[in-house]
DNA sequence: TCAAAAGTGTTTTGAATACACCCATGC
DNA sequence: GCATGGGTGTATTCAAAACACTTTTGA
């Protein structure tokens, strides 16, 4: 199911060096735990291209816009078909067009998305791998450099408002919730203070659960809905609900 | 010299329904003081549409993207054609391609900026006229909808940023500088404790000059230029030399 | 001398930080 | 019991805010 950039049918040839094309493009996060330091990584799946340009790299998954589709749609089409889940979160990133990004004149709308580990298919998909954004190969266009520009994106964001849960599941501990801005900001966060400020961030609903391992159960939490994941502004309104996620 | 949209020459007329095209428009914030209130408000220049769609309606300057021209250089030739001035900033601000914004498929990239108001020619351009943006008559296309959107995040990156710095002249006094937040935030702000954060935020220099008047002097200050106007992360280096304000 | 804006000082509040310490469980 | 993470208490630091007060000018 994976589509990959390739030429779209065209009323003719000659229209090539005037056309500019739109693609679309997604950064798609998610977390893993590494087996070997058992530290949890951010990683992205990325896609091998099969044809030219930049034939054997690896690509952000991504396709061409539709003329009947959005261009929200479109990157929830291009990630459902890539990795076969809803994100819990989506958002435009930025457009890029620079003239030599690509042989051919393309401009792409780049999305970044969020997505629960437990919502990732077991079943791996053909010509897709997921990678440690730590520890990234050289990607084919300047695809580098937009993963770099998501991160830090997310980096910012995950400062201001509450998107690290749509990289966690319905219930988590404090402790888990913890881990994913630790693994995200790269250093570590005191527990008591980090404690205090989610419990205070009104976003939390404790619930009569909790989590047993060798030592002193820690109550799972669970998310107020009501809290959106991040303040769109006046973009909010644009949501479609092909966009809406199993968060609803 | 003004540029508004209208059909770029193509291959064939049946590659219409397929064809996705792309512009580029912009917002550009200024400050224009009210004669009546003699209160500073935030306006922006608007364009009269001399053809359909939206013949006679106000709409946002733009034009088509070149083939051989960045977005960056599209944003900068439209803003160049249509005020004749150089934005002291200019950043993306988002891309709009909802499938009916317009009878054909159009994908807009949108820029907004800033331009300081001793820079606007005092001779007005045809068809162009600034608007308070409090008082917007309903514009073409889905441009209220994008200039409610450029507002938010001018409002959210004052906050923190010194990108009100961009709409003031080399020179300022801290009530003019105050004066700025106080138009954009749309409250007023504490002389004292304004003072003490534009002080301590290592970005003023200040000059030997006062500026007199009917009470006593205020002191003027500049701008460090060594200090950004706002964070950009990895985007920054995508600046480009026709981007660069009048500022370095 | 007075009005008005420039500029300083002081107090309070609240959030972020650091860190000491107690709690509850498996082993 | 004791090791280990869960969870609480508290002192410090820092910035934002509120506001009283002094300074300097033109009229």
């Amino acid at each position: 199911m994976t589509q990959t950039l390739i030429e779209p049918r065209r009323a003719s040839p000659e229209a090539v060096v005037d056309v500019t094309r739109v693609a679309v493009s997604t950064v798609i996060f998610s977390l893993r735990r590494d087996p070997g330091t058992d530290r949890l990584a951010v990683v992205v799946p990325l896609v091998m291209r099969t044809r030219d340009p930049h034939e054997g790299q690896w690509a952000l998954p991504g396709g061409w816009l539709d003329a009947t589709e959005s261009l929200d749609a479109a990157a929830s089409r291009t990630l459902a078909e890539t990795t076969a889940i809803a994100p819990s979160y989506l958002e435009q990133l930025y457009a890029f067009g620079a003239v030599d990004r690509s042989p051919t004149r393309v401009v792409s709308i780049v999305y970044w998305a969020l997505v629960r580990p437990d919502e990732i298919p077991a079943a791996p998909v053909e010509n897709v791998s997921w990678h440690d954004v730590a520890e990234l190969p050289r990607l084919a266009f300047d695809h580098n450099h937009i993963v770099e520009y998501a991160l830090w994106r997310l980096r910012n964001k995950v400062g201001y408002s509450r998107i690290a849960h749509g990289l966690l599941a319905d219930e988590f501990t404090l402790a888990e919730l913890r881990e994913v801005y630790e693994s995200i900001l790269g250093r570590r966060l005191d527990p008591a203070n980090f404690r205090r400020q989610a419990e205070n961030s009104g976003t939390l609903i404790p619930t009569d659960r909790f989590r047993t391992g060798s030592h002193r159960p820690a109550r799972f939490y669970r998310y107020n809905q009501d809290v959106e994941l991040a303040d769109r502004g006046p973009l909010a309104s644009e949501r479609t609900p092909e966009n809406e996620s199993s968060t609803s």
